[in-house]
DNA sequence: CGAGGGGAGGTTTTT
DNA sequence: CCTCCCCTCG
């Protein structure tokens, strides 16, 4: 057990008295050491502890550490034991960082907070203790259930397809699998699936989908949608389960409430309803992941849906300049339907974002690498030397990493691609994984499947529809029933020999998995060895086989931290990350989705193009809706950067082999123009000023060595329209605090000061609709902004 | 069983 | 253009 730093003296040791009464009152009388250096709205986000809130975090306003003094302060005044406090992340990584972070706060580790973890991860827990209860008449689920990823699922839907004899190529796998998983996110199961849905994938939807449910059932597996729905379930058809949990849960805390889909929204929603203590931290502007069933409606509909919720506001943003805030304040307006929030900083203004357009992606990606170089050797004026971990480059689309890779090779730059194949999705993790699943669970059929030919033993598909029959036939697991095939002399050959060994060896394994007193790591060793499984990737001669061997070694490593190969595998499918391993400073590329929630001091944002981002399929599939998810995510973008953010497009570029030449992204135009610097095109095409661009329409996109195409500078109509903007307003800028407050109280701003005729004076900490979250002496109130006049304001909104 | 050709499809990604 | 998957042929 780590000791943390900073133990806070005079802390009270969390007992059974679970209600110290303590007012807050007394809390602001002696405020305890880990709430010093909160602002006026992380205060209020810690210390409204009853009722629902919604916390309106904005980017970098310090949510996390709300989000965990609010969890330390439950303890600390004894409002809840750390097992009565429910805890929720979308993943694994912000779960252990929220861990560390109370811990650090509190002085101790937190072992003792059992539910604070991903929805899934939480779900599976609670699926264990009542796994009886989850199924059929006949089939249920054990409490050792497996739970597949979306490869073992694809798999099976295969399977089921066929065995309906339908054509894969008019029924693809995938494509039901993703009707599934939607289904799932909106917690139908198939009894509850309306008619018009059970007719997708040419009227073999719902029919399919019970099916594969039932499988599933038979398996004693679930996939991830399953691990929410199934819960949802369990709590509807069984209140008194329900009513332990709730009970148990008196306060819960969710994170990145935005993304959440409608099964997340009914499992909260029932645990919350005994306690009706709820805080959801989210920030509307960054709901990006709709298009894998995430509700923006749950954050808008907070209100509605917790009646008497407090909403708190935090706004001051701790990480970027004005000038990075502003432009991406600016651009954010341009959606609709938005809470509304208004960032401010006490920051230096610092530079204007920077904006460039490139010939084509290849030099786009030359371009990025001398700026890179440049910044190291801190020849760029106003920020010094940067290192190389200080700089990501973000892109819409994962292919676009290619050509910075390419060129980054070229020139040696150091370079890490985040977010590529997740350690457990590898073939070899995977193909161990199912190694140690047959041994501990003879009866795993999928895992049999996958390894029972890998190595190579002979056993093709002949040899795997006779296993299948036997199988059938006698209503067993398909190793017990290689073992009937095998005896009954089924097979011949060398696969009889194999298969006969290979039956025996996990007789071998299974009895020493059972044997408490053998070491599971040696197990786990001799199980690759003997399979023949290490030899397969010392035998290949590919050039990844050495990396495959390291990853196995890791994966053995991984058991170290578990008492067994059982309790291992119950973990490890939803908890597996892979190491980010800190090989000396290297930029960073990785997708605007994958930079959630990271800040870096400079930051690339490259491919600003229509078409690619805004993303056209985002835009043909879900319209307005999916242009605006797209502009959250430029705005994710532009505010992961502290201190310079550089735009750019490129006018032609590679797409599937064909030259392609685009138009800059209507993003740009967005853009307030008094907060961006637009360089002059390099001198690579003819030099200088006026050199470089063509873009589509002067029809020239094709040939990228077309020199005289390239004449005319920023010749697109998107370019000529932001110039001619820029021309038509000289003098009336709207300057300072740039306001995008979409509310009817929009003549407040947070931090204002403004007296009530009952209440006297006091600071306004949020501001939702005409309402008003006020912090007064006597504690914070939420008034109608009509009720409240401005009693002078002294907090100065820098820029 | 395994290598190689043909064909389709090719945002974003966590668990 | 490039990758992945399926199918066929040796």
């Amino acid at each position: 057990m780590r000791r943390g730093r900073g133990y806070v003296a005079g802390m009270e040791p969390i007992d059974d008295s679970d209600n110290l009464p303590l007012s807050q009152r007394a809390i602001a009388a002696r405020p305890a050491p880990y709430l010093e250096g909160l602002n006026a709205a992380q205060r209020a986000a810690v210390e409204t502890l009853e009722g629902p809130v919604l916390m309106l975090a904005g980017a970098g306003t310090g949510k996390t550490r709300a989000l965990t003094t609010r969890i330390a302060h439950l303890l600390m005044l004894g409002k809840a034991r750390p097992g009565q406090i429910l805890a929720v992340t979308f993943t694994n990584k912000a779960a252990r960082e929220m861990k560390d972070r109370i811990a650090a706060l509190l002085g101790e580790t937190v072992e003792g907070m059992p539910w604070l973890g991903t929805f899934h991860s939480i779900c599976v827990k609670i699926l264990r203790r009542h796994a009886e209860l989850i199924g059929n008449g006949e089939l249920h689920l054990k409490p050792a259930f497996t739970i597949l990823d979306t490869d073992d699922q694809i798999r099976l839907l295969k399977q089921l397809i066929q065995a309906e004899n339908l054509d894969e190529k008019r029924w693809p796998a995938r494509q039901l699998a993703h009707l599934i998983d939607g289904w799932k996110n909106r917690c139908l199961p198939p009894s509850n699936l309306p008619k018009r849905e059970k007719a997708a994938f040419d009227g073999w939807g719902g029919r399919l989908y019970a099916a594969y449910q039932e499988r599933l059932l038979s398996l004693n597996a679930v996939d991830f949608g399953d691990l929410l729905m199934h819960c949802v379930t369990l709590f509807q058809a069984h209140p008194d389960v329900l009513k332990s949990w709730q009970e148990r849960f008196r306060y819960i805390l969710v994170d990145e409430y935005q993304d959440t889909n409608v099964a997340q929204y009914m499992w909260l929603r029932l645990l919350a309803q005994a306690h009706r203590n709820i805080c959801c931290v989210g920030d509307d502007d960054q709901s990006i992941y709709g298009w894998r069933g995430a509700e923006v409606g749950n954050i808008l509909r907070f209100e509605q849906d917790f009646p008497g919720a407090q909403v708190v506001r935090l706004e001051q943003n701790y990480r970027s300049t004005p000038q990075i805030l502003s432009a991406a304040s600016g651009l954010i307006a341009a959606n609709s339907g938005r809470l509304g929030k208004t960032l401010w900083t006490e920051a230096e203004a610092g530079e204007k974002v920077r904006l460039i357009g490139h010939w084509d992606s290849e030099a786009e990606a030359r371009w990025i690498g001398e700026e890179i170089e440049a910044f190291q050797g801190g020849h760029r004026a106003g920020l010094g030397k940067v290192s190389l971990d200080d700089i990501a480059i973000l892109v819409r689309a994962s292919h676009q990493m290619r050509a910075f890779e390419d060129r980054f090779m070229t020139i040696g730059l150091p370079y890490r691609v985040i977010g590529g194949p997740r350690f457990y999705e590898r073939a070899e993790i995977r193909d161990a994984m199912a190694y140690f699943r047959l041994v501990v669970s003879p009866a795993d059929d999928l895992a049999f499947e996958r390894i029972v030919n890998t190595p190579k033993r002979g056993l093709g598909d002949k040899a795997l529809q006779t296993i299948q029959t036997v199988a059938r036939r006698h209503g067993v697991p398909l190793l017990e029933a290689a073992r009937i095939a095998v005896e009954e002399g089924q097979l011949t050959g060398k696969g009889l020999v194999n298969l006969r060994d290979f039956v025996a060896a996990l007789g071998r394994w299974h009895a020493d998995a059972l044997d408490a007193g053998a070491s599971h790591i040696e197990l786990a060793e001799r199980i690759l060895d003997e399979s023949g499984y290490t030899a397969m990737w010392q035998n290949d001669k590919s050039p990844d086989a050495p990396g495959r061997l390291d990853n196995l070694k890791e994966l053995v490593k991984a058991l170290e931290e578990f008492d067994n190969l059982q309790g291992f595998l119950e973990h490890v499918a939803l908890v597996m990350d892979r190491d980010e391993g800190e090989a000396g400073e290297e930029v960073s590329i990785m997708t605007l989705h994958g930079a959630k929630g990271l800040e870096f001091p400079v930051v690339f944002l490259p491919g600003w193009e229509d078409g690619l981002f805004p993303n056209q399929r985002a835009m043909d599939e879900n319209g307005t809706k999916g242009l605006e998810e797209e502009r959250r995510l430029a705005y994710v973008g532009i505010t992961r950067a502290e201190r310079l953010a550089v735009i750019s497009f490129a006018g032609n570029r590679r797409l599937y082999g064909q030259w392609q030449s685009s138009m800059p992204s209507r993003f740009i135009d967005e853009l307030p123009e008094e907060h961006i610097e637009i360089l002059t095109p390099p001198g690579l095409y003819g030099g200088g000023y006026g050199a470089a661009m063509a873009f589509a329409g002067a029809n020239a996109g094709t040939d990228m060595h077309d020199r005289a195409a390239q004449a005319d500078v920023y010749n697109s109509p998107g370019w000529k329209r932001m110039q001619a903007r820029a021309a038509e307003r000289k003098a009336p800028v709207r300057r300072a605090p740039v306001t995008i407050d979409t509310e009817a109280a929009a003549h407040f701003s947070v931090g204002d000061k403004v007296s009530h005729a009952k209440f006297g004076e006091g600071q306004i900490i949020g501001i939702a609709e005409d309402t008003l979250t006020v912090q007064f002496a006597a504690g914070f109130k939420t008034i109608k902004a009509a009720y409240v006049t401005p009693a002078g304001s002294d907090q100065d909104v820098p820029f």
